[in-house]
RNA sequence: GGGCGCGUAGCUCAAUUGGCAGAGCAAGGGACUCUUAAUCCCUAGGUUCGGGGUUCGAUUCCCCGCGCGCUCACCA
């Protein structure tokens, strides 16, 4: 490939060390923050500053160069913020005037001089000294159109986020959701632990698991795709709340909502059912949009959200009824159910079982519409192998799943801790599994021996940040919210 | 995995019916003491994603591959 502009660049690195200046020094010199300087100054007119003459030293990387012959203009940004330096012939020796000259677009330096404001008021550090910081080899994305090209946005994120400033607005809200997350939280009084990612078993969702293996004990694991099981075992060991904030792998497709490595929130709370989860997440959501956004009202891809009101709460059977005349619980097996789809007409995708086609029902004709913040509530047992039974049918579990903008956030249920049950809910799934249901629950004893030795009653509560973090900022994509997404290998660049 | 679309200079994009591959920005040289996408002159920069085919001639048409996007399926 073509390297002109390096070639330049690589020659000005050169020219540096040939005259005895080290462009990647080891220390940078004394400085105080552009906001700082901002700050201090931002109010004084060029009147008041000429009769002081501020002296300030920023840092920063050059982001525009703009020259006059005698006089020329930089702009530094450092930390979101930036402000305009000058080097005035004027004013300094030709060979630092020359020397600021060199610097380019993308570089980064330290600049000591005196404050002024230009003709057109702007606040400008006029340099009396310079010094170079790092010099960059490749040049900046174009400056008014920016970096537009998908791929090369997400596989190089650091040239995004320099040129796209939603980029940075979205990586920063992201940062203060979880902060945001973890306070509130921590102030219910949940511990927040680390649990395997390694697993030597997988379980806690329904998805196929990446695989890997540890050499030295010849032991075949797997990343994990919830963190569910380790964290209830946690409550059986007396850590009544607990919480954890981490990464799930599941080895499925990507699409607009899903990433194949993604970040879930999962708490677990003791002496507490689904319906307690369900308070805590209007709590939390309320005060997550309050601290990130500074309101509770905000607007995803058109649909007014507002986290300030009470949920709207639904069970998954009147909902579907609602949708489409059809009652699930009448309908109380598969052969009926299918008989009730074909004859509403619906373009409703078949299923093995009942649950599934249950699944299917609410999939196309509920959740697309679920646009105000809504709790879908009491799922069939058969999808829900660690939710408690209702108490008012027994093919349906005290489950909900919280939904925004036709975007599933998360799953909670009364956590099932009837040993019995669960192994019997467990011996079910590997039925399934040995028909050839590859994401049924596999069976884990060391699970089922935890309970046997005494779960409390327990609420647990997962969230899919990134989804949150995508109602927030309003992206339209999983991509978006995730640094470094998921993509393809790229096919390497030959080294120069 | 299926369908549709896209791939041209470092970046953002053009290129008539199939007829000399271009512009802006960035880069290099020059002019310029008030710019904010500065302006002006000059220069350089191309395996048109890769391979094959049709044709006198392919960025353009066809086939295969690669990559990306959208979408469907999958993902409770």
């Amino acid at each position: 490939m073509s390297d002109y502009e390096r070639e330049a660049r690589q020659q000005r690195v050169k020219a540096l060390r040939e005259a005895g200046v080290d462009p990647y020094p080891a220390r940078v010199g004394p400085h105080e923050p552009i906001r700082a300087v901002l700050d201090a100054h931002g109010a004084s007119d060029g009147a008041a500053l000429e009769a002081a003459s501020p002296e300030v030293a920023v840092v920063g990387r050059i982001m525009a160069s703009r020259s006059f012959g005698k006089l020329m203009f930089l702009r530094l940004q450092a930390d979101g913020e930036s402000i305009q330096v000058s080097a005035r012939r004027a004013e300094i020796s030709p060979e630092l005037f020359q020397f600021i000259k060199d610097l380019a677009v993308g570089d980064f330096a330290r600049v000591e001089g005196v404050l002024w404001r230009t003709r057109t008021d702007e606040l400008t550090v006029d340099a009396r000294a310079v010094q170079v910081l790092a010099k960059a080899l490749r040049p900046l994305p174009e400056k008014w159109h920016g970096l537009t090209d998908v791929d090369a946005r997400y596989r190089q994120r650091y040239l995004d986020l320099l040129a796209n400033e939603d980029a940075r607005r979205i990586a920063l809200i992201r940062s203060r959701t979880i902060t945001a997350m973890r306070a509130f939280l921590d102030a219910r009084g949940f511990v927040e632990v680390e649990t395997p990612v390694l697993q030597p078993l997988y379980g806690g969702a329904a998805a196929m698991p990446f695989t890997t293996r540890h050499n030295l004990y010849d032991q075949e694991l797997y990343l994990r795709i919830s963190d569910e099981l380790y964290l209830k075992r946690l409550v059986v060991g007396g850590l009544d709340r607990v919480y954890e904030i981490g990464h799930n792998f599941r080895n499925e497709g990507v699409s607009r909502k899903h990433n194949p490595e993604f970040t879930m929130m999962e708490c677990y709370q003791a002496y507490a059912d689904y319906r307690d989860m369900m308070g805590l997440v209007e709590d939390m959501f309320r005060e997550i949009a309050e601290k990130v956004l500074g309101t509770s009202q905000l607007t995803y891809q058109g649909v007014q959200i507002d986290f300030g009101k009470p949920w709207a709460r639904v069970t998954m059977r009147d909902a579907v009824r609602e949708a489409t005349g059809i009652d699930i619980l009448e309908a109380v097996d598969l052969a009926a159910l299918r008989a009730e789809v074909e004859r509403s007409g619906l373009d409703v995708e078949d299923a093995p079982s009942w649950g599934v086609l249950v699944d299917n029902l609410f999939s196309e004709t509920v959740e697309p519409k679920l646009l105000e913040p809504t709790f879908v509530t009491d799922h069939p047992l058969e999808l829900s192998p660690l939710a408690k039974q209702s108490p008012d049918s027994p093919s349906l579990v005290e489950r909900f799943e919280p939904f925004v903008a036709g975007m599933e956030l998360g799953n909670a249920f009364s956590e099932l801790n009837d040993p019995e049950d669960q192994r019997l809910r467990f011996e079910a799934a590997r039925r399934a599994r040995a028909a050839g249901d590859e994401e049924a629950h596999p069976l884990d004893e060391d699970y089922v021996r935890a309970l046997e030795h005494g779960l409390p009653p327990t609420g647990g509560l997962g969230i899919g940040v990134d989804r949150l973090v995508m109602i927030l900022s309003d992206a339209s994509h999983i991509r978006e919210v995730v640094l470094f997404p998921h993509l393809r290998a790229e096919r390497r660049e030959e080294p120069h």
